[in-house]
DNA sequence: CAGTGGTCTAGACCACTAC
DNA sequence: TAGTGGTCTAGACCACTGG
């Protein structure tokens, strides 16, 4: 057993306190003068170790100047019914459902609406079954919970069905849920693909979820198509450790749903 | 506009060669002496700047000694099939499943098994009805694609079922699936529930995974159930940004799928 | 051996903000 | 104004490994 560099025996002497409970979600870390008589190293010896919780996403520095701090993070996790959440002839619109969801854990959902034209990325044109470089439209709702961004959705829809159905273009919530409306306008969806991976976010998600280093992003792109054709693709951006997307698959009858996942 | 710490500036300056493709993935960075004189600004400063691509998964560093040095990253995404991997009835175990869709995409894939008795963690008894401290068999298979970690299943079976079914205790491959064999004897899961989110590693997945600073991780928990009781816990942890969960809902027959997601 | 990154120090100056 | 973290420096010594 090689000894660890100190920076990393200090990172795990704090970890095994946080993990024990030593140091609850919420608490402060000592500050880092403390730290440095503590552990007989220099200050920067210390932030090494404090970098490595907080990339480990167990720690966050919380406030600035005076009275500012290291705290020990306390996530709830929040969860997002995927499955469900579209069902053709549901009740409710998928803006709804996300609301009925968050409220239903007990916490205060609300959320912006933007709408441009733009060219639709590569990756998107290839999911619509458009050649590269077709223009789109591009709706964007961007979640809160708790006054606190959650995740950015962005749909894209090709611009023919958008000319077909302008109302796409409005920067608002659509009542009924665009896939409501677009059900209205007889382009039922029937089927999705979604894709689920996880990366740390690019400066700009991390400027717009407001996250800090040590927090992954939890990547969700879902295919929407009619019986005939693709009509959208929605990227879904969400601060990956405290929101959690939930799949149900056959008969869950047996399964008690508890409110408390990962 | 404030003007960004030095550190920061040289990250972008880096960032944005990337983007750009001057650098290429698998491109060598300039050592960071070169860095040094580059910028004008000290190594350590250096450091700070790459350290934030590193944290961003857009860099790594390759190696140790003369030769090493910091490369872009290149990813190549696996795609791994949620929603059939597991039907009731299908021709091959999940195992069997997972193994092909790796070689579809051109790669080589392998896997170990071990098995042992352990007291389940409080949050899978919770999901398999059993008592918090209850005994039960944790199967744990470890998959490689070309050599290199990429996720680790660890499935949770209660204590009553590896008594009845004592095959689960064998620290290899069921020929026909772990699914398979419950059906024979009796428990057939017709549901299932994914949980999926994502955060960083912990020091123990960093090893196991074998991943660097700035790759998350992907998590999949699936509860599976008969109709009449749940029989088992799976949790998956993936190397976030190389494994693409895939999930089918409802008639996707309108979707060209593609083998390029994410 | 020469060049790479890995670790560590001792000190400096800054911006911010609770007290 | 005192205490917090944020940035930056100039130098040091180390382990590792390709040539």
């Amino acid at each position: 057993m090689a000894t660890p560099p100190r920076y990393r025996a200090i990172a795990k002497a704090l970890r095994d306190e946080i993990i024990a409970g030593v140091l609850q979600p919420g608490a402060k870390l000592p500050p880092e003068t403390r730290l440095v008589e503590r552990f007989g190293v220099s200050r920067d010896t210390i932030r090494d170790a404090t970098k490595v919780l907080i990339q480990e996403g167990l720690v966050e520095r919380s406030g600035t100047g005076r009275g500012s701090g290291m705290v020990v993070r306390d996530r709830l996790m929040l969860v997002f019914h995927a499955s469900y959440a579209e069902e053709p002839g549901a009740p409710r619109s998928e803006a709804d459902s996300w609301a009925t969801d968050v409220r239903a854990q007990g916490l205060d959902p609300s959320q912006d609406f933007t709408c441009i034209n733009v060219v639709l990325p590569d990756d998107v044109a290839m999911r619509l079954g458009e050649p590269e470089g077709a223009a789109g439209v591009l709706r964007r709702c961007v979640r809160y919970v708790n006054g606190h961004p959650s995740s950015i959705q962005d749909t894209y829809y090709p611009i023919w069905l958008a000319d077909e159905v302008p109302e796409l273009r409005q920067p608002v919530d659509i009542v009924q849920g665009t896939t409501a409306l677009l059900a209205e306008r007889g382009h039922i969806q029937v089927g999705y693909l979604d894709h689920t991976s996880a990366r740390m976010p690019s400066p700009d998600e991390t400027s717009l979820l407001r996250v800090g280093p040590g927090t992954p992003v939890l990547l969700k792109i879902r295919t929407g198509a009619t019986r005939h054709r693709v009509v959208r693709v929605t990227i879904e951006i969400m601060v990956g450790d405290t929101n959690t997307v939930e799949y149900e698959i056959g008969d869950i009858s047996a399964i008690r749903i508890e409110g408390e996942p990962a």
